[in-house]
RNA sequence: GGGAUGUUAGCUCAGUUGGUUCAGAGCAUCGCCUUGACAGGGCGGGGGUCACUGGUUCGAGUCCAGUACAUCCCA
């Protein structure tokens, strides 16, 4: 068979994803074994993957195959979001290249576009997940406008307002009047604009001439003002205490209020106070019971209760104002100023910051459960340092708003009454009846209700994934909620560990009385080489499928995986993709190599592969344990790494070659098939980080039959590990190190045999052969003296000796011996520092004192030697 | 303004309850290596006052306090 020198991962990718998929391993039905559940964090329909969705799907699918290698009935269950606010914009912005304003429409045309757009475009990530061979299951894949999810979504809505949990309210919005609708704090985009401090007098009421002065930067919103407030230890105005001021142009008589927010240090340390127009002012406002003049129509005109400037535009009322104020002698000055200003990233307008109606979950009475659960590690976050950052969060947690200004979503099952009376019922007839009974008016028509306009946040579905998926909220006893609820571990972006693992965590408690997870794996962000957060709007992005393209999805899982800790950002460059690559390509090389040999049955093992075999067996014992120890801790990096080493340097760099026959030598059956079956148990381990590449060897290895998988074999566990034998080993290694050494040293190349001599005890004697072989030594012989003429080093206590034909460099050698003599004279003093220090031996535990008293000795022994070597010398 | 977290090699990170000369890994870098698995490779080097200043201790990268810087969250 002919293998090619270089690993091409294309055409083996989609061979082997095809391979899964026909034969259903990604698909889990409850049975008798221990599930094991992942459901994905429901990346936003409109959505293509970009690289954190690479992070964070390679980790889970990581965990998913090792759980499911290790037996576990393993259900990974994709799916996305509607992503109310992303996704109607994306529609709008459709609709209007083809001339359609939204307006135009009714909502149930609107919707009709929004879905024919969904089931057009929306999804295309999840089709890219499949070439980084994610092994979901695709035949549960779910959406959070399903209507299974739409009704357990209404039906909770309806449940916790009955409960009383929910309530309208009204609250400050980040108002678009342009696109005349809400954004979320996540759409507005701050910039630093030029623009001017407005120093404006007030008349104190009453007074003949005595005036305060303010500063502002929006000076048409005097006309909403409803206090003048100071510092409360401000000997400048504390004269003014319980007096009222008069709003300038409209001489509205305004409270002078004092209170610790003001910062006396900006402008005159005297701030008005617009409750409507200010987010801050309005906190103020509720403080201090003032009223709320809302002087802006929704398009940013003023309307009637600014009294002045009625019908126009707030930036035309800026200029205007400011004319008339400094006409009437209220502008003491004007200064430059450079301040943040929030614009809307969809349509650039000014943000106002204006007061609406909307609907509330309170969240006191959900999150101290959930907060509860977290700290006793019902939850467990890894790192565990995002505990902190969630306690905080959770006990300073205000109620969450969750209604939005926009047709895409579950629309709010709420009807008002021509009264202004709400009913909340599942549908428009058990609306009617219920407001039918509520007035006792039974005259009452279904065209006398109105339903509310707004739809739920999609958080206010994304809460309730881990449930919803699996019909929980509705059928609360169904087999596969009852199976795979709880969850087991949740990989997500410590990004909205309070928008989204917080409010899980309280729906599932709330709804199963048990929590959703048991462990949260919080990934980084993945950033370019400025540290800037990768994203299609900056262009900084690599084109995933494009990298995987160049490297294999193998190469990428790798490269995303090696130098990303839990919870620490990821800076991706594309070299760990080549390193990943790389990788691949080794082990496509070590195949290559093992395929090379030719077997002779009648060959007996020669020792060397004997104990070549014995070690390999340890030593991947003792990593494996050490791998398994990272998966408990959730360190996948680290696990990764040890099987790396474990595959390029134990596996290929020393075991292959100890055991390697000779230039077109054959093989004997015992080492082939150790070696076949060490590769293969090395494959397993590695599989779930690099699926691809693994599943092709194991079927290259040995004929498997049809069905078979590596991705649903067992996973080896480890056995226990021969210390002494790796401890031998690792001596042998030094030993075929110093022989390298000193072949560098000398010049004698590695075809040119050597003889080695050994002075002293050796250790690790079963290695001789191994020694020999890696050392190109044509006889090892042991010594009582030190040859005339011959390179040497030490290995712990044991002398080494090769003969060299003509002239030793006796000044190298004295250099060397007497590097090596300072360092452990340098060395002994330290130990004699510590043991010469009475308190030290005195105060330290008996072990660690009589540690120090061995490591005495062996210095003193070292150093003996490295003497009597030096005389010899001379 | 309030809070959280961090600062160890050029880069990204380990360093377990203070105790081997403890300062480590991968990558990068440097030197040598062209027939037999792999240059996407082999072998061997160099590289750090553990941010800073104090303190506790026989002993501090590790514990405490402060300072500086960085990042994040909330307002």
């Amino acid at each position: 068979m002919e293998i090619p020198a270089k690993y091409d991962p294309s055409g083996i990718e989609n061979k082997w994803y095809q391979y899964w998929l026909d034969h259903k391993f990604f698909h889990s039905v409850p049975d008798e074994r221990e599930p094991y559940t992942i459901v994905i964090p429901p990346p936003n329909v409109t959505g293509v993957l970009h690289m954190g969705h690479m992070l964070n799907n390679t980790i889970q699918d990581v965990l998913a195959r090792r759980a499911r290698m290790q037996g576990k009935n393993t259900l990974w269950l994709p799916g996305t979001d509607h992503a109310s606010i992303a996704t109607e914009a994306k529609v709008v912005a459709r609709l209007k290249e083809q001339g359609i304003e939204k307006s135009s429409l009714t909502r149930e045309e609107f919707l009709k576009h929004a879905w024919e757009w969904k089931e057009k475009h929306g999804g295309i990530i999840l089709e890219q997940l499949k070439k980084l061979g994610a092994s979901c299951d695709w035949d549960r894949t779910r959406f959070t406008m399903d209507d299974s999810m739409y009704e357990s979504v209404i039906d909770v809505f309806i449940d916790l307002y009955n409960k009383g949990l929910i309530y309208r309210g009204v609250r400050m919005v980040n108002w678009d009047p342009k696109a005349l609708t809400a954004l979320s704090d996540e759409e507005v985009i701050y910039k630093e604009v030029k623009s001017k401090l407005y120093y404006v007098r007030y008349k104190v009421e009453g007074s003949a001439d005595e005036w305060v002065t303010i500063a502002t930067t929006r000076p048409e919103t005097i006309l909403g003002d409803t206090a003048v407030c100071y510092h409360p230890e401000d000997e400048r105005y504390r004269h003014l205490a319980g007096k009222r001021v008069l709003v300038p142009l409209i001489k509205r008589s305004i409270p002078m209020i004092a209170d610790e927010y003001v910062d006396r240090e900006f402008g005159t340390g005297c701030l008005k106070i617009t409750p409507a127009h200010d987010v801050n002012d309005y906190m103020i406002g509720q403080k201090y019971n003032l009223e709320s003049i809302d002087i802006f129509n929704d398009d940013g005109t003023l309307n009637e209760k600014a009294r002045l400037y009625i019908g126009q535009d707030r930036f035309r009322v800026r200029e205007r104002i400011v004319e008339d104020l400094l006409n009437h002698g209220h502008i003491w000055k004007i200064e430059d100023y450079v301040n943040n200003v929030g614009f809307s990233e969809r349509t650039d307008e000014v943000i106002e910051p204006k007061l609406s109606m909307q609907w509330f979950l309170k969240m006191d009475a959900m999150a101290k459960p959930a907060l509860e659960v977290v700290m006793n590690d019902t939850v467990q976050f890894h790192p565990e340092k995002f505990k902190n950052t969630y306690r905080h969060w959770m006990e300073n947690v205000r109620d969450w708003c969750i209604s939005r200004q926009l047709w895409w979503g579950q629309r709010i099952p709420a009807y008002y009454l021509p009264s202004g009376e709400v009913v909340v019922a599942k549908t428009a007839e058990e609306a009617l009846e219920k407001a039918r009974r509520l007035t006792g008016n039974a005259g009452l028509a279904a065209d006398d209700l109105r339903q509310d306009e707004d739809v739920l946040d999609t958080w206010f579905s994304s809460w309730l994934w881990p449930i919803s998926v699996f019909d929980g909220i509705r059928n609360p006893d169904n087999p596969d909620i009852k199976y795979y609820y709880p969850t087991n571990d949740l990989i997500t972006a410590p990004e909205i560990l309070f928008f989204w693992v917080a409010r899980m965590i309280m729906a599932g408690l709330e709804y199963r009385n048990e929590v959703p997870f048991g462990n949260v794996y919080l990934t980084g962000i993945v950033r370019d080489k400025l540290g800037r957060k990768m994203s299609k709007s900056l262009g900084n992005s690599p084109e995933p499928l494009e990298l995987i393209a160049r490297f294999g999805a193998d190469g990428v899982r790798v490269g995303m995986l090696l130098t990303s800790p839990a919870g620490n950002d990821l800076p991706f460059d594309e070299s760990l993709c080549e390193q990943g690559r790389n990788f691949s390509n080794k082990i496509w090389n070590a195949l290559r190599l093992v395929k090379g040999w030719t077997v002779d049955n009648s060959l007996p093992q020669p020792a060397y592969a004997m104990a070549s075999v014995q070690w390999f067996e340890a030593r991947f014992n003792d990593a494996l344990a050490q791998i398994e120890d990272n998966f408990a801790k959730y360190r996948l990096s680290e696990a990764l790494m040890a099987v790396y080493k474990l595959i390029w340097d134990d596996f290929c760099s020393w075991y292959l070659e100890m055991v390697k026959p000779a230039y077109q030598q054959p093989v004997d059956r015992a080492t082939l098939e150790a070696t076949n079956r060490f590769f293969g148990k090395l494959m397993q381990v590695l599989h779930p980080f690099m699926p691809f590449i693994t599943e092709e060897i194991w079927q290259l290895l040995e004929k498997r039959k049809e069905g078979d998988s590596i991705m649903v074999s067992a996973m080896p566990v480890s056995e226990k590990a021969d210390k002494e034998l790796l401890a031998a080993f690792e001596f042998a290694e030094s030993v075929v190190i110093g022989i390298r050494n000193i072949r560098k040293e000398k010049n004698i190349p590695f075809k040119d045999s050597i003889e080695l001599l050994i002075k002293g005890e050796n250790p690790a004697s079963q290695f001789d052969e191994v020694v020999a072989k890696l050392g190109n030594a044509s006889a090892i012989t042991y010594v009582t003296e030190k040859p005339a003429t011959a390179a040497g080093f030490l290995v712990k206590a044991t002398e080494y000796y090769i003969p060299l034909g003509e002239g030793v460099d006796l000044e190298a050698e004295r250099e060397r011996l007497e590097k090596e003599l300072v360092y452990m004279q340098g060395f002994l003093d330290s130990v004699m520092k510590k043991l010469g220090n009475e308190r030290f031996v005195n105060n330290a535990k008996p072990e660690i004192v009589e540690n120090e008293r061995r490591k005495l000795a062996d210095a003193e022994a070292k150093i003996e030697l490295l003497k009597s070597q030096l005389d010899e010398l001379f």
